[in-house]
DNA sequence: AATGAATGAGTTTTCATTCAT
DNA sequence: GATGAATGAAAACTCATTCAT
């Protein structure tokens, strides 16, 4: 068996002390050093893989809006009708992870930065086409405009995720009561 | 007799400069230096009307959800029937000047910091409050569940902002439409 | 009745705020602001009467030794054999007004800028020669040595001082009885 | 391999180029710029090594005192009576290198600190003590209170070092000679 | 006489980044 | 592949001092 190159292993590593370290102090506020003597290494190494700070969050956000795509993924899979379909969509963005102080902090940071960083708007960009649209495609045998009420359904799901990770008391449930009760009005409450 | 109640002007002149440098690069990563200068006095006097930095940025929030409460008040007034007071709040939140880029910026800054800054979850959540106290009043004769509906509307409104917002085209008319279409719905169209 | 100039009256309440705000902070690291206020007045007035912090820092120490003179003086005068001088003296060393944080912080003070700045220099100088004669003179008619036992005398008082100044726990009454004690042995214990 | 161990070198030098500094401007007003200057390196490594300048000043002082107890050690070896150790803690005070610019500007700055700085407080009475307990040891076989003379002696000590280092003319001499003859008078002469 | 206004020069401190080994 | 060493550049903040009124 080859010796595994150590550049994945440690990539993934800063990764996740990245996540961890934003999570543990709630804010961006965190240096190269922190994030790397987490990740148990220099922050030499840290530039040396990934060249510079930016693309060591850049690469956190990915991570993030990775995992959530496969949480999604995994709940369409056992979704068996349309509106099973649009539930998991919707809890899936009202699930505990997504409340993680970490993951409320890196939204934050994104929407932040996105309106200056080129590459945190793309991925945001693409986290919005994608819910669009999943959403689209399981409204679609439910609803007559499924575009435009995937569009509201989206922006909802956002708004309420705002207010839900700010306010301290989690009410993540009230969150999710509300969206899928949108969800009923705009498809008649077809099941 | 010294110059008399500069404090006032400097304090103005400096939360005006905040948000025009935020604005101009779109950033929060704004020194009090570039901010004093932009106000056209050092920075030391920055500091002595303003104690730190931190009171500048507050004082800056501030002052834009006190421009957003006043446009809103204005627009309330105008208004003479429950549909079109519903109306005329929802109309504010995507005024052109929400999508004025220093307001763009300062609202993602106060969304960021409210995960750690107390006195800007705070704000956020004053601005919450209130809208959801607006819209509730104004729905309360047209919708049978005011409060519910309130929420709804409020988290759409902040969902299709964050949207339009980091949207480089600006479809703010799109959200306006979006969230008036929803607004009819909830209340089964009554005016 | 001529209205009085308001220099002497300004300078002295300058004088008395300094040794305050040094009492009270514990520390030489006073700003001419705390000070100002401290005496109900501009900062900018501390300067037109002194010129400048140094001025004002020596002011305030030559304050402190002319008080501490004039409580020797008294003390003197109460004195009426040779030894009652000589203890007189060694008392007023040790007198509660020498452990006040202010006079304490003074000092140290005096002692520390002694090396650098002259005219401290010359002050710390002024003390310790009025303080050798005062002794010379009370010990002409005790000791074999007046000078010598002076000098010893002189710096055991200082040594003493300091050791009790700097123990938090007031122990001014074992300095005293220590120094008098080794009074009693340069001079015999004569009365 | 990186270049190693140079932590201990550079601290060292940093402990030096203080004691240097502070010596060659004769006051406690340095900055860590001049410190790190003299030290031949950058500020943000001194701050690196130390964390801050109350440490580097600190580890000064603790490298002061820490020469003056080795050269103490080295006198009380060579002595082989009682009444030798005591006159080798009594030179060793008035030591050539106690009167060096730089360590009387040093143990000024201690008796001014120590009245706010813990630390500092805690270094200056663990000199006292010491010197205390070396003293009292000296003199048990010489006198009948060597607690009280001891303390007398130290007091003195630290008197007449106080007048010495501040006086311009270099007459360490003099106070050698006081202090020892203090010593004289308080064992009765003996060897 | 008095002061609010204003600042320049300086302080400590932080940190992403580079480099020699 | 890995790191300790090192720094430049900049940040926030302070304060004695001056000035116009």
């Amino acid at each position: 068996m080859p010796k595994l190159g150590m550049e994945p292993i440690r990539r993934a590593a800063l990764v996740k002390a990245t996540i961890d370290v934003i999570g543990a102090q709630g804010s961006l506020d965190v240096t190269v050093s922190q994030i790397a003597k987490k990740a148990g290494m220099s922050s030499a190494l840290a530039h040396h893989y990934f060249g510079g700070k930016d693309q060591i969050f850049l690469a956190a956000m990915q991570q993030i809006l990775r995992d959530f795509g496969a949480e999604v993924r995994t709940a369409l899979r056992a979704a068996r009708t349309p509106r099973a379909r649009a539930e998991a969509l919707i809890s899936a963005s009202f699930a505990p992870s997504c409340f993680d102080p970490a993951t409320v902090s890196a939204w934050m940071t994104l929407y932040a930065q996105a309106t200056t960083q080129p590459e945190m708007h793309r991925l945001l960009r693409l986290y919005q086409r994608r819910l669009q649209s999943n959403l689209t495609h399981a409204l679609r045998p439910l609803s007559p405009r499924p575009e435009a009420d995937a569009e509201t359904l989206g922006a909802l799901i956002d708004g309420l995720y705002l207010r839900a990770a700010l306010a301290r008391d989690r009410n993540a449930e009230t969150a999710l009561a509300t969206a899928l009760s949108v969800l009923d009005r705009l498809t008649g409450g077809q099941k």
